[in-house]
DNA sequence: TAATAGAACGAACGGTCGTGCTATTATCTA
DNA sequence: TAGATAATAGCACGACCGTTCGTTCTATTA
């Protein structure tokens, strides 16, 4: 978008800010007094909020600025540049995700961590954790044809989660309770697209009922996937 | 977005330019001219591409119009508004939706119409018609947090093609080939599901195994909705 | 051939975007 | 409590946005 020729907020002598503990390393910028910190996270907060609603891009550093009533210029001396800034909001949504969907279902094994994984994701969209649905489901369209940083981050994270969702199948089926003719990539890829779908249809016709449809769907799904001495 | 405060064309003695025959009417501004006719056609054309890869949102006048190598003004003067540009983009992909996807699969009945319009869907959005991928779960999710006329536009074409799927669906029940305990509009909603998963993961990882993976189950979830009789 | 109107142009508008400089205020430490 | 520095504000910039205007070129028609 732009040319930034120099590295943001560098100490006089030159060498990066890299020092001691209490410093919190936030996107490019780090914040080191306690009023800092707290105007840092909440910028960070209402900005995924309003990417969730509105993307990526059409958040802007003004708007931004102006819901959370400080200064424009203010606000940017926290990221080196707007690319940061997207860079901080995937990576805290990726935070919020991991928090909310994949931590809780790590209590569980095998199948009910799959089924327990699968629930938290509908349950994570339909109580809209971000007010505009699945933040990774708008981000990655949003940036499926700009390269960058911003989108190698969108991927990898996404490439995570099905990994974990890979992994409990796998795990499933070590313990005997998913059948071991079952191509992993191929059960979590449904799963995922059915999700997908899920979240779609509530956005834009605004009908929760596909949730109920698609949880349906999808344990349905496993069912089919699973050894008979491990149904419900 | 703004005002506009006089209707766009008019004649020297106010009355508006609703002629006779062979205008076309296209958008809010009506071509006339074989000049003005092809330019317009040009326009959409390459306006349809471009917002498939950056968005309706991030498609600008005077990127379109540099690209097409004539004036922000004079491609502007072909549609009222920005908002109307968008929703003659909007219809003309609706077009093309129709002409490659539906259309052809009106050759067949009943199932046969079913199994042919996800056919048509998959081979559409893999062969990439539109260089973003299928245009309107792009642009669905784009606009489904900014009411106004493109959002409607977008919706109502959703819905006549989930009503297309549909109705595939009661026919081949009523010739006995669907079981009738089929909810049509749970079937459709999962296949659609899986159809925007795949259009996603290819768009996203750029991995077009995503389309085989969905051909195939799609075509598992529909014969297991189908009468034994009428298995393949 | 003259009159008319469609089609396209160039310039400019007010607004907002991301970004950079500089001054001011707040907070921590010696 | 004073000096240091982190945090924030103020202001201006160049670029681009959608839009409007007056003008020019060109095709059709009287």
């Amino acid at each position: 978008m732009a040319k930034r020729p120099r590295t943001h907020r560098q100490g006089r002598t030159g060498q990066p800010l890299t020092v001691a503990a209490p410093a919190i390393v936030l996107g490019a910028v780090q914040c080191r007094r306690a009023r800092g910190i707290k105007t840092h996270g909440a910028i960070l907060q209402r900005a995924v909020n309003l990417a969730s609603l509105e993307g990526l891009e059409g958040l802007t550093i003004g708007k931004l600025a102006t819901s959370l009533k400080i200064s424009k210029s203010g606000l940017f001396a926290h990221f080196g540049s707007k690319e940061d800034l997207q860079c901080a909001v995937v990576q805290e949504a990726g935070r919020i995700f991991v928090e909310t969907v994949i931590r809780p279902a790590f209590e569980a094994q095998g199948l009910a961590r799959l089924r327990a994984l699968c629930g938290n994701w509908l349950g994570y969209a339909e109580e809209k954790v971000f007010p505009g649905g699945c933040f990774f489901a708008a981000a990655s369209l949003e940036f499926d044809d700009r390269p960058g940083k911003v989108r190698d981050l969108i991927i990898d994270s996404l490439k995570r989660w099905l990994a974990t969702l890979e992994q409990a199948v796998r795990d499933a089926q070590n313990a005997g309770e998913i059948n071991k003719d079952v191509v992993p990539r191929d059960l979590v890829f449904e799963i995922q697209s059915l999700a997908m779908g899920a979240n779609w249809a509530s956005r834009l016709f605004r009908d929760d009922g596909a949730f109920r449809r698609i949880r349906r769907a999808i344990l349905e799904r496993i069912d089919q996937a699973i050894e008979p001495h491990a149904r419900r």
